[in-house]
DNA sequence: TGTACATCAGTGAACGCGCGTTCACTGATGTAC
DNA sequence: TGTACATCAGTGAACGCGCGTTCACTGATGTAC
């Protein structure tokens, strides 16, 4: 019987091609950015023609999405491995994210920087989007819910389809949301130097935010 | 006796093509982002020729250079102008950033989006990145400190020189900061669309998380 | 007020570049009998 | 195991494009006497 799932050497071959170009291509990006992305660098670097990687990617459109699809489900992937450690709170979750972004800024801002007008990303990734935030409703509402509601909540309420059927309580995606953009703002401001004269540790004042979040101590 | 200040004809030209010129660059960001941005393409609109540019821009860097220059000198004087309308308080400044930012999404970006690597704003950019900390700084400073400190204000009573002598208090620098980071946060998902999908109401999520910040009321 | 000269905005041609992408092809690898 | 054929990776030439930038120039505007 035969396997149906496996791979013929050629197919080996093409896997593989296709992610040293990806490799490059994540390597322009982290020096020059996103915009720098040329497929005819790739290829120079790779020892090939221009024209060779068409082979692999109907074009840079599709290349560009596929790093896109790649970097979210990193981040996915890295989150809820982090969820399922022995242990594993809020505040681990909060720690694998800024070590993520920290590992490669230009990943990060590929998917949360400046957006291209116009662009909308596959439905495909914005489902891996939603795996994140359900990593997310997944601990906080694991969390005891404390501390007054919200004059948010109330509108909240009305507005959770999102949360895609989610048991977590109102209380909980409210706080799972402040999680996202406070953290976010922060070390987007951290990753794009805006605070580099400023002196402060960031870690530090990243810890102290998600403090707050998680009740720990009012920051 | 001649004013040394008034302009001749001539310079009052070159002022005028000066700001057509960027006028023409805003709209093009707003258009396709500023990695889209074009000398040429500013030129054709304005029925000139390419070259005819250089009287005014030594190149594309330093039209560049001066639409983050004139970004931040908007961004600051908004926020200026708030802080001094009778009654105006931290939730003025707030709102004042929010419209600023929708006002025109790629001007916002263009400051505090994906950063181009390698690259370094001149001093006088960043001076005017502190007048904006240092509005901040005096709203806060207004305000009553109320609430327990944080365990991060140790850390930054050691670091408060980026706020450049103001006698605010070492937890007013806190709150500032974290005005700062949480609006930038909630308001940079916004405008790329991360928030497009979910179904509330981003404005009324700024205000929760304004209302925080002023200890009007927990989120 | 009129003339001579200097200043300076804008042009058109040109340079060199790298981009994405297409096309017809060569040659190696894999498949079928 | 050997031969005939199909598949497919990769090449090199070419297309058209728009980019930033330089250069020598024309012609209009302003200045000095």
């Amino acid at each position: 019987m035969v396997n149906p799932e496996a791979k013929t050497p050629r197919e080996r071959y093409r896997a593989q091609v296709r992610t040293e170009i990806k490799d490059r291509a994540w390597e322009q990006i982290a020096t020059a950015g996103a915009s720098a992305l040329s497929l005819n660098a790739i290829a120079k670097q790779l020892g090939m023609s221009g024209p060779a990687l068409y082979r692999y990617y109907a074009g840079r459109d599709e290349l560009i999405t596929e790093l896109v699809r790649d970097a979210y489900r990193s981040l996915a992937d890295t989150l809820r491995a982090a969820s399922r450690r022995p242990g594993a709170d809020v505040a681990a979750l909060a720690h694998a994210m800024r070590a993520w972004a920290l590992e490669d800024p230009q990943r990060y801002f590929l998917i949360f920087g400046t957006p291209v007008p116009g662009y909308h990303a596959p439905d495909d990734i914005t489902a891996i989007a939603s795996e994140v935030m359900a990593t997310l409703l997944d601990a906080f509402a694991a969390l005891p819910q404390k501390g007054p509601a919200s004059s948010f909540d109330a509108h909240l309420e009305e507005h959770r389809d999102w949360a895609d059927g989610h048991p977590a309580p109102t209380a909980a995606l409210r706080r799972a949301l402040a999680f996202w953009t406070r953290l976010h703002g922060t070390l987007s401001l951290e990753l794009a130097g805006h605070f580099d004269g400023m002196g402060f540790d960031p870690a530090r004042f990243y810890a102290a935010e998600l403090d707050e979040l998680t009740g720990d101590g009012p920051m």
